[in-house]
DNA sequence: AAACCGGGGCG
DNA sequence: CGCCCAGGTTT
């Protein structure tokens, strides 16, 4: 009886264990001496920064301040000394509490106990598992965005892992998984897990092709792999709402208005445009001759900008005049300053026009 | 220019 | 708890 006559499959940490004796990280600094300090430290630091930039911070922080009680007893300007260039300051600041709450409250040393590892500063709960299954060999999960990569992935879960529910599947997976690792090897699987996520299951371009779990990997399979993990939804854009009115004089030529040289649309030739029918009412009343309530209401135009959704509300009228107004040599401005002009139908090809009028003008 | 990121803060 | 942010980097 083989084992895989059973389980009709490898399991997953065992893959990726064997992974990672053959391709995974096992020089760094931090795995020699494998000590709960340098296991966080190096964990704080890497939450913002690669490995190759981390190393000789690393370096040069460890050797200022080779203990934690060192590092607690150091003065604030020191820490910040060391820290400078890494960023995110705010995280080397609840180092340098965490370890004053170490040695106030627990001997001096980080604590072992998941629960009081959490609740230093800085220290969240993959972070907490990071430490203590390297540092000791403790069976506990982790789950960083690499982690999160590789198991939305493998498993196939789609949703944002943002979102509470998603976050929620993917710690009961990882802590799954965990259950198959060998004891003794919880430190080298925490680390594989980073090292293939950060390597090999990347972002942009996972080498799928050499990867271990290819065989059984749900995106892989169904051709979801740059599909997941799913990516933040993009945030709700403000929305805003605008009356455009299309006039056409008698011969069939249409109204264009310049736009301001600044701000959307900038010097390009619209519809005449206004924030609310009120507005565009007022502006008939003061530019042209017609009947405003005449015009025929066409679909309303969505268009999306960068920082917001725009609600066009076109009205069409025809048979209309402007009004006599000041002239200059380039034609009648209008009264906000805007210079307008009817264009024929033919012309309309030959003047910047934003897409959507373009669009809406069947041009 | 936008996506990304673990933890923290806030309602 | 759920939602969103700060503060930098990567794509």
């Amino acid at each position: 009886m083989h084992f895989w006559m059973i389980s009709d499959r490898i399991a997953f940490s065992a893959r990726l264990l064997a992974w990672f004796d053959r391709h995974g990280r096992h020089d760094l600094p931090w795995q020699h001496p494998r000590t709960p300090y340098r296991v966080w430290l190096s964990e704080i630091m890497l939450q913002q920064t690669q490995v190759a930039t981390v190393i000789p911070y690393f370096l040069r922080f460890i050797e200022r301040f080779p203990t934690l009680p060192d590092l607690a007893a150091a003065s604030t300007d020191d820490v910040m000394a060391h820290w400078a260039g890494l960023g995110y300051y705010a995280r080397a600041r609840n180092l340098h509490a965490a370890a004053k709450a170490c040695v106030n409250g627990h001997g001096g040393e980080l604590p072992r106990d998941i629960e009081a590892l959490h609740a230093l500063p800085g220290i969240g709960r993959s972070t907490a598992g990071a430490i203590l299954s390297q540092a000791w060999n403790d069976r506990f999960a982790i789950l960083d965005g690499n982690v999160k990569r590789v198991l939305a992935r493998f498993h196939g879960i789609a949703g944002w892992p943002g979102l509470p529910a998603v976050e929620k599947q993917l710690w009961a997976l990882a802590e799954q998984h965990l259950r198959d690792v060998p004891d003794g090897r919880q430190a080298d699987y925490t680390q594989a897990q980073m090292d293939f996520g950060a390597t090999l299951c990347t972002r942009a371009r996972p080498a799928c092709a050499v990867c271990p779990l290819q065989d059984d990997c749900v995106a892989r399979r169904e051709g979801l792999v740059d599909a997941l993990p799913t990516s933040k939804p993009s945030k709700q854009l403000p929305e805003r709402e605008a009356t455009a009115l299309w006039l056409e004089n008698p011969a069939g030529d249409i109204l264009l208005q310049r736009r301001p040289e600044t701000g959307i649309w900038a010097s390009l030739w619209t519809l005449p445009q206004a924030d609310t029918d009120a507005d565009m009412r007022d502006w008939f009343a003061r530019e042209a001759k017609g009947d405003y309530d005449a015009a025929e209401t066409l679909p309303v135009v969505v268009h999306t900008f960068s920082h917001y959704r725009l609600y066009l509300q076109p009205l069409r009228l025809r048979k209309v005049a402007l009004r006599e107004r000041v002239r200059d040599n380039d034609g009648p401005v209008s009264s906000t300053g805007q210079a307008l002009r009817w264009v024929a139908r033919g012309e309309l090809a030959t003047l910047g026009l934003p897409a959507p009028i373009r669009k809406l003008l069947g041009n």
